[in-house]
DNA sequence: GATATAAGTTAGTAATCACTTACTTACTAT
DNA sequence: ATAGTAAGTAAGTGATTACTAACTTATATC
């Protein structure tokens, strides 16, 4: 057992903070996490934290700007991965499931933080997130509505809207059940559905 | 101008209590919610608050319930005014929905408990609400695949997990905006994707 | 190996939280 | 009318919060 030295880099020892609060998100309401609670999940005293950040807002923005690094990056992988429209599409939300399972603090943090009245800096890299996310599903769905994959008639924004919302059902499960593994066995059913939903005639 | 009257009836007073609770969890995260502020809604001291719900989490559960009661009925309501499982099932998408845009704070609150560690009542409430919510859904979905009118491969557990999803999506999108208008115009559209999606091959 | 500096500790601060207590005001029943 | 009680106020309580200041330890550079 090496336990990790007590003194780290200025970088690392933010990216350990930005892990903590993550991994702390995951088990309780991130609007309740206190900076004592995330120092002490790093093994590190309360006031150390502010070495490195100037507020605890500072703590937050700096996970929101991971998550959206992270996620986009890994959805971009899986759209230009894919051969069609429809691949894509089912290969980004297979990405997105993997990374919110793997991460469950995420879309909680995503929540809280979308909930919030103030610090609006945060609000906005969520909201920024969500516009771009939005763009790249918009995208696919016009691509496949010319290449004829998906139905003409079929309404972008509804399409972009519930393709989210078929990945918030299924982290709407995963919070009440807590259980990954009934998560994991019914999200093929979910896309497939949705997938049947904006389908064209034919293959 | 009649203002209410500074001496209200107990049951009226905790019903006002629900009301100033909800309202401030449309606009501010549920877990920021101070008594302070509750009161200051009210137009009353904080303390007294206190002779009418013992503690803070009794005031949180007083709300969950009144959301569980409203909303199951109004879902009922809904589905016995239905002529078919799949009207019933657009009928509950829109009386949800109407619910959701009258009272913002509902999904908020809701979520909010769900993330909480502690209140463990108020979580049982909470879930207990969904899980009397997907038992109507999946009566419904099964009584069309007997009928015909939702394809019989359709994973029951999916269509249900998808179609809280549907309102998952569009709440989460009036979270983003806060735009009624533009999430109202839309969810149309979104409710004939899921529809399509489970729908059998003929009418 | 001395030294500068980055990283961490300890022990605070004022502000804010849920909740309480002692007292006052308004309503109701006799 | 008066007494009893329900409802509300004012001013607290200790606990907890984010944040800070003074001091200590470790690490890297020359």
């Amino acid at each position: 057992m090496t336990q990790p030295p007590r003194h780290l880099p200025a970088e690392q020892r933010r990216a350990a903070t930005v892990a903590a609060l993550l991994a702390l998100a995951a088990e309780e309401n991130p609007a309740d996490i206190t900076t004592t609670a995330i120092a002490r999940r790093m093994k590190l005293t309360q006031g150390a934290l502010f070495k490195h950040f100037p507020t605890k807002a500072a703590m937050v923005q700096a996970v929101l700007t991971w998550v959206s690094e992270m996620l986009l990056k890994r959805v971009d992988a899986a759209i230009s991965s894919a051969q069609s429209p429809l691949d894509a599409l089912e290969a980004v939300f297979e990405t997105h499931m993997a990374f919110v399972m793997e991460h469950p603090g995420v879309p909680r943090m995503l929540f809280s933080e979308l909930q919030r009245k103030g610090n609006p800096v945060a609000r906005r890299i969520a909201s920024v997130l969500l516009q771009r996310y939005a763009e790249r599903l918009s995208v696919l769905i016009k691509d496949g509505q010319t290449r004829g994959s998906i139905r003409p008639d079929t309404d972008v924004d509804a399409a972009a809207a519930l393709f989210l919302g078929t990945i918030q059902g299924l982290v709407v499960q995963l919070m009440v059940t807590r259980d990954v593994e009934s998560v994991r066995k019914v999200m093929g059913d979910v896309f497939r559905i949705y997938r049947r939903g904006i389908e064209g005639e034919e293959k």
